[in-house]
RNA sequence: GGUUCCGUGGCCGAGUGGUUAGGCAGAGCUCUGCAAAAGCUUCCACAGCAGUUCGAAUCUGCUCGGGACCUCCA
């Protein structure tokens, strides 16, 4: 069997993948910032980490996998003033700073729990680690790589690249960098255009501040990252994770102040996932092309024909690969919904396929189940490509509904070939890809009443009662409930 | 302007030298009380031009088009 493999941003090549030390590994992934409500956008980076998480778990690993949450707010340079995006948020809604977040962050950890994310090891967030961020910046100042102006403190990129390779995440040339860096705000107090904030002194109106040996401020744009990884996971681990918009600065940033800091290159592999394109353009706040996860959920968008599931959604993620930009679209959204529908159909009926012995056997039929569901471990093992993966167990789809209906003979694969399929499906499905059925009835119930009424329309099909069957069928339609009648006269039905 | 990535059939998307990706949609057939679902068959492709090669969607060059980053951003 082969070996797992990750791209790694800044080698820029596939690696094999060999962590620091031996069964564990350590994964930390750039999470929200709690000033808002989440978009599809940021759904990505969750779903592709937490199956890069599970896989990982499925291969042995003991992973502790840290998500930050962005508490403290990066400010934003908009017009004269540097301001702090929470705290300016919440003086327009008239909330308290940490209303706010909580709010956001209850909403966030809700929407999580609708993708099937499975939680973090620790979820740390930024203001409950304002010490471990001074005392990182008092240690970067005391090796001599960040100054303070005004009661602010900037990283010094100009010295930290004479001796280490700044810009090699993002393949930036420092030079090109000063030319083409912005013009913003307070640069005077910069010795460089190109140096970044550790600690911004705070004016009279930032609500959010904190004490520090420069005087009342809040942490840089990209200080949290670096402690918080550093104190969970050490100077040095395996995979630091994030969307690509973060590689620069955010990313850049932290390799130069953990370098300074730990005296090490803090991540092994860089991961990062594309972007959401809706009409070839990434979707985010500065587009306005944003749809929020409450929106696509509900249908309640003008880009919306129709509301999608948490599920749907997934499964769209997961049918390309992280690495390249995937476009929504209502058309996109529905062909995933469809597929997904019946990929799931077909996994619950080989779930409840029992091997019937006979003499026949089809070799190449039984290969065919056993090279399509092996090769996904070698899928996964190239880089996480689940959209390979997907495409093996559909290819297994037509044989499966080709068992259940009789079209084809069970005992054309044996006993063990069958096992071997569930075990595959089971494991791909739901703990890798982490999908998970949606139209189970939530209560015994309901599912006692719906066994009643397709009883009853069997009933009355096997009388050729036909008004009464076609009622059931009619009426639970317009509910939105599916009715179909197998090849072996039972009846069954599904949730739409 | 600098850096970088991409351009695949009606739509979404795998794929890096020779082999069917896959999903959705379309067409025909089978099954069915009628449906639905499913199965079988089938149509549609590699932006353009030139080059390398026995052979290129895949390598090289050019042209055209688009995106991302350079500023908070998943």
């Amino acid at each position: 069997m082969s070996e797992l493999t990750i791209y790694n941003t800044y080698s820029r090549q596939k690696e094999l993948f060999v962590p620091l030390t031996q069964d564990h590994v350590g994964m930390y992934v750039c999470g929200p910032t709690v000033s808002g409500e989440s978009h599809l956008g940021h759904a990505r980076p969750f779903i592709t980490f937490d199956v890069i998480y599970r896989y990982l778990l499925h291969l042995g690993y003991k992973v502790r996998y840290v998500r930050n949450i962005t508490d403290a707010g990066h400010f934003e340079e908009e017009g004269r003033e540097a301001e702090d995006k929470i705290s300016k948020k919440a003086v327009i809604e008239k909330l308290e700073p940490m209303e706010l977040v909580q709010k956001y962050t209850n909403l966030f950890h809700w929407a999580m729990l609708q993708f099937n994310n499975l939680e973090p090891s620790i979820e740390p967030t930024a203001t409950g680690h304002i010490v471990e961020q001074i005392e990182m910046i008092k240690k970067i100042m005391e090796d001599g790589y960040a100054y303070e102006t005004n009661g602010s403190v900037y990283f010094d990129v100009k010295k930290y690249a004479d001796k280490y390779p700044y810009g090699k995440l993002s393949g930036r040339v420092l030079d090109d960098l000063i030319e083409t860096t912005r013009d913003l705000e307070n640069q005077e107090e910069k010795r460089n255009k190109q140096d970044f904030a550790l600690w911004k002194s705070a004016p009279p109106e930032h609500i959010m501040r904190w004490s520090s040996p420069w005087g009342e401020g809040f942490p840089g744009w990209h200080i949290e990252c670096s402690a918080m990884s550093t104190k969970y996971l050490g100077d040095r681990f395996d995979i630091h994770g994030g969307g690509m918009d973060l590689i620069f600065p955010h990313h850049e940033s932290e390799i130069a102040q953990s370098t300074v800091c730990n005296h090490e290159m803090p991540a092994h592999y860089w991961v990062h996932n594309n972007m959401i394109t809706i009409n070839g353009k990434k979707m985010g706040k500065s587009y306005n092309n944003v749809i929020r996860l409450t929106e696509l959920f509900s249908g309640r968008n003008p880009l919306l024909t129709q509301a999608y599931s948490s599920m749907t959604i997934r499964f769209f993620i997961l049918q390309t690969h992280y690495r390249s930009t995937l476009d929504f679209s209502n058309e996109a959204l529905q062909a995933a919904e469809k597929g997904l529908h019946r990929l799931w159909c077909a996994y619950l009926d080989l779930k409840n396929l029992v091997y019937e012995p006979s003499k026949k056997r089809e070799e190449a039929l039984e290969r065919q189940f056993y090279d399509s569901c092996r090769e996904m471990d070698d899928f996964m093992n190239d880089d996480f490509n689940t959209a390979k993966v997907l495409a093996n167990l559909f290819t297994l789809v037509n044989p499966i509904n080709s068992f259940k209906s009789g079209d084809l003979e069970k005992s054309t694969i044996s006993q063990e070939c069958l096992d071997f399929t569930k075990t595959y499906f089971r494991n791909y499905i739901e703990h890798i890809l982490g999908l998970r059925d949606e139209n189970d009835p939530q209560n015994d119930r309901l599912k006692g009443v719906m066994e009643l009424l397709m009883d009853i329309r069997r009933d009355a099909r096997g009388k050729k009662d036909f008004v009464t069957s076609d009622k059931i069928r009619n009426q639970l339609a317009r509910l939105g409930i599916l009715v179909k009648d197998e090849k072996d006269g039972k009846v069954s039905y599904n949730f739409e």
